[in-house]
Formats: structure tokens, sequence, C-alpha cells
DNA sequence: TCTAAAGTTTCCTTTTTCTGCAACTATAGA
DNA sequence: TCTATAGTTGCAGAAAAAGGAAACTTTAGA
């Protein structure tokens, strides 16, 4: 049996072949481990030959007298064990790698947003904290642009935004829908106006509007009623806070301006006629693709949603 | 990336593809690895991308935009770092096993006893060397009193002696046995004596008998036979030129006395009533426990006579 | 916009490994 | 001595893996 090196450590074939020499051992034979390793003795011979020459050991004495290991097979096969636990444990961290989600999750939302009643954003929050628990949570509200850069730059995993224009870079998962209605404050020039006036009627051409700074289908809804901008926000609340002052028109979501109506601090203004809806979806990045914690979370968005998704038809 | 079950332990394969994992991310990139890998960069791609399919996770997102391990890949790598410490252990305990045993292992044979077919004294030497290539042999043949001696003193690591009265500082490893009958040689008065006679007919009491020196079953079996030794000898050899010179009677191991018989130089007494056998065992020191390279070669010894214990089941 | 760099993919060749068959040797047991 | 058993060896075909060339995609940066 010529002596070879162990040249670098033992690659591929060896942990195969030990596990055969192992198998064989506990089979006690080569011709008894020939049901149980499925290859026929000849091979299980070179196997078991070449082990011994890659080790530079005799492992066994085998042949028609019997098998039995030699000292030095005994030991080789006590390493062998050994060997194979820690390749078993290394599985295991594999597979805690694969069940167990860790790390952050940074999400990102527009103000408001999660009183919609079609917003189950707390629902799939839920959902993911039971499916991955160790994940922490890191929720931030921003303005949409913001949310946007932030998910592009990969500073954020996931955001939900209500769409405008939708950008190559990033994947967009449509969730639901917010309808807006123009709205005046208490003490403004409308706030007692007749309900009958058409929309040319209330010269809303003269009235100070307050909007979104950022592109959204605020801005057009305003230009269409012929409206100008006087003032800026970048949050909702801001904008409740302009109208209820009474010198500013300003689109509001229903369920935002729910509270307010029934205090009777706000009034639409020809809900039929000024009103629209915006989409809102979870926006991530293309490139490169979500890790799989966020990945799990956009299921779960879409899976809380789902139903709202159907109802509503989001395009 | 498709998901694939990882049914049973990463086998063969997929230790290289994690060294490969390993250096490319220690170069910090494919094409940096393709030097230090030998390996083109299309092959490195398809390896990485393997392991990413065998394991079932992203492990690293890579392009024009750099290399960056995910946060799976590093946990995938930490693990990878384990297993590939696991293996370099395993390959220290093969290379305990065979290169921990060197210097000179001094051994101690009774002459003639390397001729009897049960003793397989070759056969462990053989196994030896093959288990312990750089440990330099001594063999020195001598009387099983000097060989005790020098084994309980230390200046000898083993010897093969009959067993007689056991030394409470040594420990005795039966290993075969050898068989004795007693003989005359040519020219004696009992050369030529009809086969009928009795052990009594043959008054053996009035034969000159030679015998060992040292204390062994050979002084007891000539005692019982009534006769008294005039001749003491230490070593066989000498044993069976006296029987030869046929003034003498003695016994001889069934053995040597083969070559003899068949030159029709020698004749046995009585074979089925003088006969006796003797126990031979390895013998090495209690304390100090002898060092490994002997422990080996005892491991050895018995391993070569298992065969010849069981078949003879030796005291 | 263009270019160079980093990877990927496809397709092919070269090696290596795996395997069984058949003939062989060696041993235990009748 | 003969036979059945256990394992070995040489041979050759099958299968798999490794590897590379070239064309392609994507992205950073000039």
């Amino acid at each position: 049996m010529a002596k070879r090196a162990l040249i670098q450590s033992l690659s591929n074939v060896d942990i195969r072949l030990l596990r055969i020499f192992m198998t064989v051992t506990e089979c006690g034979g080569f011709a008894a481990s020939e049901l149980e390793l499925d290859i026929g003795r000849s091979t299980i011979s070179k196997h078991v030959s070449d082990l011994e020459l890659r080790i530079g050991l005799k492992l066994c004495n085998r042949g028609p007298s019997g098998f039995a290991l030699t000292a030095e097979g005994e030991k080789v096969l006590e390493a062998a064990h050994k060997l194979m636990s820690s390749i078993d444990g290394f599985q295991s961290e594999i597979d805690d790698i694969h069940s167990k989600l860790t790390g952050t999750l940074r999400i990102g939302l527009f103000d408001q947003s999660s009183t919609n009643p079609d917003a189950r954003i707390h629902d799939a929050i839920r959902h993911f904290d039971m499916v991955a628990p160790d994940v922490a949570l890191d929720i931030a509200l921003a303005p949409p642009s913001t949310l946007e850069a932030r998910v592009t730059d990969g500073t954020m995993d996931v955001a939900v935004v209500p769409i405008h224009r939708q950008s190559s870079l990033l994947s967009y998962t449509p969730l639901y829908l917010e309808h807006m209605t123009l709205y005046c404050g208490e003490g403004h020039a409308l706030f007692d106006a007749p309900e009958e006036l058409s929309i040319a009627d209330l010269k809303l051409g003269t009235q100070k509007y307050a909007g979104y700074a950022f592109n959204s289908p605020n801005m057009k809804a305003g230009r269409q009623l012929g409206i100008k901008r006087a003032a800026q926000v970048q949050e909702e609340e801001a904008l409740s806070l302009l109208i209820q002052s009474g010198r500013y028109l300003g689109f509001l979501a229903d369920h935002v301006a729910e509270t307010f109506l029934r205090k009777g601090t706000v009034r639409p203004i020809a809900p039929n006629h000024t009103g629209y809806s915006t989409t809102f979806a979870a926006i991530t990045r293309k490139k490169p693709e979500p890790d799989r914690k966020t990945l799990e979370f956009m299921s779960c968005l879409r899976a809380a949603h789902d139903e709202v998704i159907n109802r509503l038809d989001v395009s």
C-alpha cells in the first residue's frame, strides 16, 4: 500500500469514501454492505482501498477469514464519526438560516395612510411577526419621495406609497386605494356655501390651495380644478392643519376627514366632482433582489391585502 | 433561484464549492479570485451559482456594481469556516495516527521461535511498518531470562518469550503455542529402540538430559519423566546440537525438529507421552507504561496472532 | 452617450469518477 | 481435497463534473 501524502485536506471524494467505510464497518464486511450501499463488492473494495491509500493507513483486515478493523481503522472510524457530526452541524446551521429570518426590516410609510380602513399593514405586520419573530422592525414615516429614494438606495427595505410615476428601479405591488375629496375648514369662505353651487360657481380659482410638495395625483387634481397651490406640505397631517385654519382648500383622504366631519370642523367641496383616488403600493427595489425577510414581508403584505385588492380591482 | 432540498447532508462536491466560495469572498469578487483559484470566471460563476442552488440561499450580490455578501452569505461563510476547521481537525487526527510514531522499537526474541508457523511476528512487523514507517527496528535474540530482564529494566521495549512463572512487573500477551517433544539423536542408545517400549521400559532416568538453563516448563517436564539434567543451554539451537550429538535427550519444538526428522538425524521418544506445550507471549513492562510505538506494535502483534489465539485458545 | 469591467449563459471538450463484469486469489470449513 | 465465501484486480463503458471560449447583460464612470 503506497503511502501518498494527504496533500491538501481531504477534499470532495474523501468524504464519500469515509461514508462508505463507515457503512462497511457498520455492516461488518463488504458483502454485507452491498445492499446497504447499493454498489457492487468490487466497487466497495476499490473505494476502501482508495481510502486506505488516501489516508495512508490500513483500516481493516478483510477476506474469507472475516472482517475486522485494525487499530488505526478504529481510530479513523472514530475521527470520521466526529467529522460527520461536524458536517451535520453545518447542515443544521444552514437549515437554521433557512428557517430563521433575523436582522432588521426597515419599513417606510406615508403618514396617515395606516388609518385607512383598507390598509391592512398592521395585519401584515402581525402575520410577519409570527412567521419571523426574530426580525426587528424599523418603521419610519416620510414623504413618498423620500421613501422612494431610500428604497432605491437600499437604506430602506420596503415602503408603502401612493403611486404616481413609477420608477424603473422599483418594483410596485398595489395594495389598496385611497379616495381623496376637496375640503375647506370652518371659517372658510366656502364653508357655508349652498350645496347646490356648481364647480364653476365656486370660483375655485380664487381660492388658496394647499397641496403636497411632491409629485402626486394631488397636484394633477388641483390643476384640473383650476386652483393654484399657495401652500405646500410634506405630510397629510400638515395639510389637515392648513385646511382647518379656514384659509386653505385641500384634499383629504376620506378616512382622515371622517373625524373632522364628525366634529363639523371641515366641509367637503362638491364631493361628487372633486374627488380622486390614489393607489397605494408597496415598493421594493428591483436590484439587488430584496433579501429574504423583505420578500417574506411582501408576501405578508400581499396576503393581508388580497381581499382588498380583489374587491377594488386595483390597477 | 430554484430551491432544492439538501437531501442528505452535503456530499462530496459541496465541500469544494464551499472552498471556492470562501476564496471568492476573501478575494472580494470573482475576477479577483481567478488567479487565486486558477480557474476562469465563467467556471467560478457556475460554481457559486451551484452552491447557492445547493444550499438554497442567495449568498452574495455581485455584478458590475461590486461584490457583497448577503446576510445569509455571511452566516454561511461563518459556518463554512467552522466546517473547514473540523476537516482540518480530522486531518490532524489522521496525521497523529501515523506521524507520531518515530524512534527505535527494540524487540527481543527467543531463538528459533520465529520459524514456528504459528508465530506471525513477521506479519506484525510488516503491518507495523505500514503503520509506523518511521520507527526503526532493533531486533535481538536472547534467552528468555535475559529478555525479561531487559524488558523489565526498560532497555528493551517488547519481547516474545515462552511463559513460565509470570513477573508482576510485566504484562503478558499470549500469542501462540509451541509444542515440544523429547528427542534423541542418531547414535543414541534409544535411537533404534522399538517403538512399542513404554516410558518405564525406556529407563529414562539413566539417560543424560540436556535442558534450558533458565526456568521453564522444560525443567518441569524433564523432572516428571525422572530424567536429570546433565547439560544446560541458553539457546534452542545449542540444544539441538547436543541432541544431535547422540549423547543427550532433549526437548525440541516440533517445527524445529521437523528439519532433522526429515533428514533422519533425530528420533522422537514416546511422542504421545513426553510432549508438552509452551505458550509464547509478548511481554512489556507495566510501569512506566510502554510508549505509543510499543503499544502500536503490541496491537500489531495481537492482530497478527488473533486468528492463532482464537484457534488454539491460548490460555 | 460610450466604454470598460464584472458576471452570466450557452455550448462544447476534456477529465475524472463511478460502476459492474469477469477472472483471480486466499481462506474457512466440510 | 474440494467447495463456498470474501475480497481483489484489470478492463471498459457510462456518467458526471470541471473547465473554457465566446457572446451577452448590466452597471459604474468618463
